[in-house]
RNA sequence: GGUCGCGUGGCCGAGUGGCUAGGCAGAGGUCUGCAAAACCUCGUACAGCGGUUCGAAUCCGCUCGCGACCUCCA
């Protein structure tokens, strides 16, 4: 393979960099996971394919990545000033469950909507629960350090002694004393000393159901401590990627930088990505706007907002058509045109499957093809180097495609490109579409050979002028989602648009 | 209010100084018993106004519109 240069687009530095592992070929990752107190949504369907794609490419270059991707199923209160239930007590609750049965249940359809978008499982998904001595561990090391104090059992970062020596807010692009001025004072912050200073440590109330010893008391930990534990127990203090959605660069990891520089003195991660936002017939995604659609909701149509049901594929493809940087709005328009796109990228797949390479010595070389390919499978590669532009790959695959289709009606012969272009035309198609994109043929339901069967009866029926017969068998198909491909030479099928 | 981002042809969506993005929809054609699929051809797109430049969708300024974060959310 040829030597990429991978660039990314660094939050940090808010611009592109050249990738550079710390300990090549080895790579480290962290990403954010759920908090599991409800089902799977198209929120937690974004980051989850634009990472795994991440991670996909950068195993296609050669790296061995560790992929990092939490779960978090201590429930935290809903900010600092709330002494009310947290997200998944009050879940239990309602449910008449254990806190734990209730995260069980959500990592479990987690777990599910994520495998049926065909995502690669993480290398190591820790949960929050099962590392609470490591998150007081890290409280006592900040304490230690000075930068952190205990009011009546909880335990706050000091985010103005820290400013001192560090540069909070360097991730998120904000001035503290903008952070000061415009933070509002919410009842009940009388414990820390400045607005805008973080929990490391909660005291919990005693009707508080998920709670632990510490040297503080009974309490839970903070909800920015989880992700630094786990990132440095697993990748070490200094890793080389860290992903999320956009929403959680504020304060999330603004405040895992700052945990992490309190720890170790230096930053956690190398590059920090994020993905943007989802929105909903150019509205914002919100639980209060009512506009929320579960995965599941999406794959079986059942959300009020959809006019059909679109496959798992279907959303993965239509993710996959935006760069992960941009906004992308879901609406049936386009979704309907992802399903067209989706199944003609996955019809070409089982084409390329198929072809096979017949020299003919007859056949002069078409250079102007050749070169074409070429540069459509350069500039592919050329596009996922780019920040991992997968919009643009999948724009230079259809023209991929193109000759794909062209080779198996006969358009054009595979003998034209020579062996090695035609080898290398199939291979990556092939590649992009299931290694590197992550697209996967997912009707699978061709009946095992009755498929063919009938394609043998209806070229019968066809030989024999038998019209009625051949209309009824080709009709039939097309109810039950295939189309036939009645062509010069051979007759084949396809998955319907 | 503060910080940041966006506005591309009927729709979605890449592109960030000169080089065809692509998909969906639409029109014409090849093929076909007729179709479908596939392939070929077809769109004088870059919110508005000014400026920089030989040249701008792409850079700068202003105006209008939309959105994100600052508060739970991916």
């Amino acid at each position: 393979m040829k030597p990429h240069q991978l660039k990314l687009y660094n939050t940090l530095s808010r611009q592109k960099e050249d990738f550079a592992p710390i300990n090549p070929p080895f790579v480290g990752m962290y990403v954010c996971g759920p908090t599991v107190y409800g089902d799977a949504h198209l929120g937690h369907g974004r980051p989850a394919v634009t990472f795994d794609t991440v991670n996909r490419y950068l195993t296609h270059l050669g790296y061995r990545v560790r992929y990092v991707r939490n779960i978090t199923d201590v429930g935290h209160l809903q900010g600092d000033a709330d002494e009310g239930e947290d997200k998944i007590a009050k879940k239990a609750k309602l449910e008449q469950l254990e806190p734990m049965e209730v995260a069980q249940q959500y990592t479990d359809t987690y777990h599910r909507d994520m495998a049926l978008l065909n995502t690669w499982k993480p290398s190591i998904e820790p949960r929050a629960t099962g590392h609470i001595p490591e998150q007081i561990a890290l409280v006592e090391a900040i304490l230690a350090e000075g930068l952190a104090y205990e009011v009546n059992g909880s335990v706050y970062f000091d985010v103005l002694k820290y400013n001192e020596s560090y540069a909070y807010g360097k991730l998120s692009g904000r001035v503290l004393d903008d952070l000061m001025a415009g933070s509002r004072t919410l009842d009940g912050q009388d414990e820390k000393r400045n607005a805008a200073d973080f929990a490391l440590w909660k005291n919990a109330s005693p009707e508080h159901l998920m709670k632990w010893d510490s040297p503080w008391g009974k309490g839970f930990p903070g909800w920015h401590l989880e992700c630094t534990a786990m990132s440095s127990k697993y990748l070490g203090t200094n890793f080389d990627i860290h992903g999320g959605g956009m929403d959680l660069l504020f304060p999330h990891h603004e405040c895992e930088i700052a945990q992490g520089n309190a720890c170790n003195h230096h930053d956690p991660a190398k590059y920090w990505m994020h993905n943007n936002m989802i929105t909903i017939n150019g509205q914002k995604m919100g639980k209060s706007l009512g506009n929320f659609i579960n995965l599941q909701e999406l794959f079986t149509g059942s959300h009020k907002l959809l006019e059909q049901a679109y496959s798992p594929m279907t959303i993965r493809y239509f993710m996959l058509t935006a760069h992960y940087r941009s906004t992308l709005d879901f609406s049936n328009d386009a979704l309907k045109a992802a399903q067209k796109g989706y199944k003609k990228l996955i019809n070409g797949l089982r084409i390329a499957r198929m072809l096979e390479f017949a020299p003919d010595e007859a056949v002069a070389l078409d250079q102007n093809q050749i070169q074409q390919i070429e540069s459509s499978i350069a500039a592919a590669y050329r596009a996922m180097d780019d920040d991992f532009n997968t919009a643009q790959a999948i724009g230079h695959l259809f023209n991929l495609l193109k000759k794909i289709n062209s080779i198996f009606t006969g358009q054009l012969t595979a003998a034209a490109l020579g062996e090695e272009v035609f080898a290398k035309l199939k291979d990556t198609f092939i590649t992009f579409v299931v290694d590197i994109l992550g697209l996967v043929e997912e009707k699978g339901d061709t009946q095992g050979g009755m498929l063919e069967l009938l394609l043998k009866l209806y070229a019968e029926a066809k030989t024999a002028r038998d019209y009625a017969k051949v209309d009824e068998i080709r009709s039939g198909l097309k109810a039950l989602g295939f189309v036939v491909k009645d062509m010069k030479e051979k007759i084949d099928w396809a998955y319907e648009e």
